[in-house]
DNA sequence: CGTGTGACCGGCG
DNA sequence: ACGCCGGCCACAC
């Protein structure tokens, strides 16, 4: 491992996704969010819980950050914080092109926040399994 | 190679 | 109940 005298070193004991790690987060990220269906979200948290790192949520948001223009697309739209509030709404270009992008599937947004976002949620661990 | 930052999360006052 | 603050990882400068 790294030098440094960090005790809390990344122990790839329960995280299933660490070793493809030697490959990119980024694209590691992208290919869970592909994966969610139509009509159904997810959290950051929920993401970087899949990935390992559930401590850092924010670097799923830094993933999505250089999510615009990959290929292949990046429904980046159905990913919101752990409220399901469309967090990252300013990101889309338009204020109101992620709450477009999700009423398109049949997604109720409201207050800038996902209706039913609990039953809407897709679960990496349940759906894609551990 | 050191420092800053980010679309978050959870704990504590 | 609300607001602040620390933490963790990866990337840009």
């Amino acid at each position: 491992m790294i030098g440094k005298k960090n005790k809390k070193i990344n122990t790839t004991k329960e995280s299933p996704r660490s070793i493809m790690r030697q490959y990119s987060f980024f694209e590691d990220v992208y290919s869970v969010v592909r994966q969610i269906p139509k009509g159904r979200v997810t959290s950051y948290g929920a993401i970087a819980n899949y990935l390992g790192t559930k401590l850092s949520a924010r670097m799923v948001g830094w993933a999505m950050n250089g999510a615009h223009g990959v290929s292949p697309k990046v429904p980046a739209h159905r990913v919101v914080n752990r409220n399901g509030m469309l967090s990252g709404k300013a990101h889309f270009g338009s204020p109101t092109r992620m709450e477009e992008l999700l009423k398109k599937e049949k997604i109720t947004v409201e207050n800038d926040t996902v209706v039913d976002f609990e039953k809407l949620f897709w679960d990496p661990f349940k759906e894609l399994g551990l």
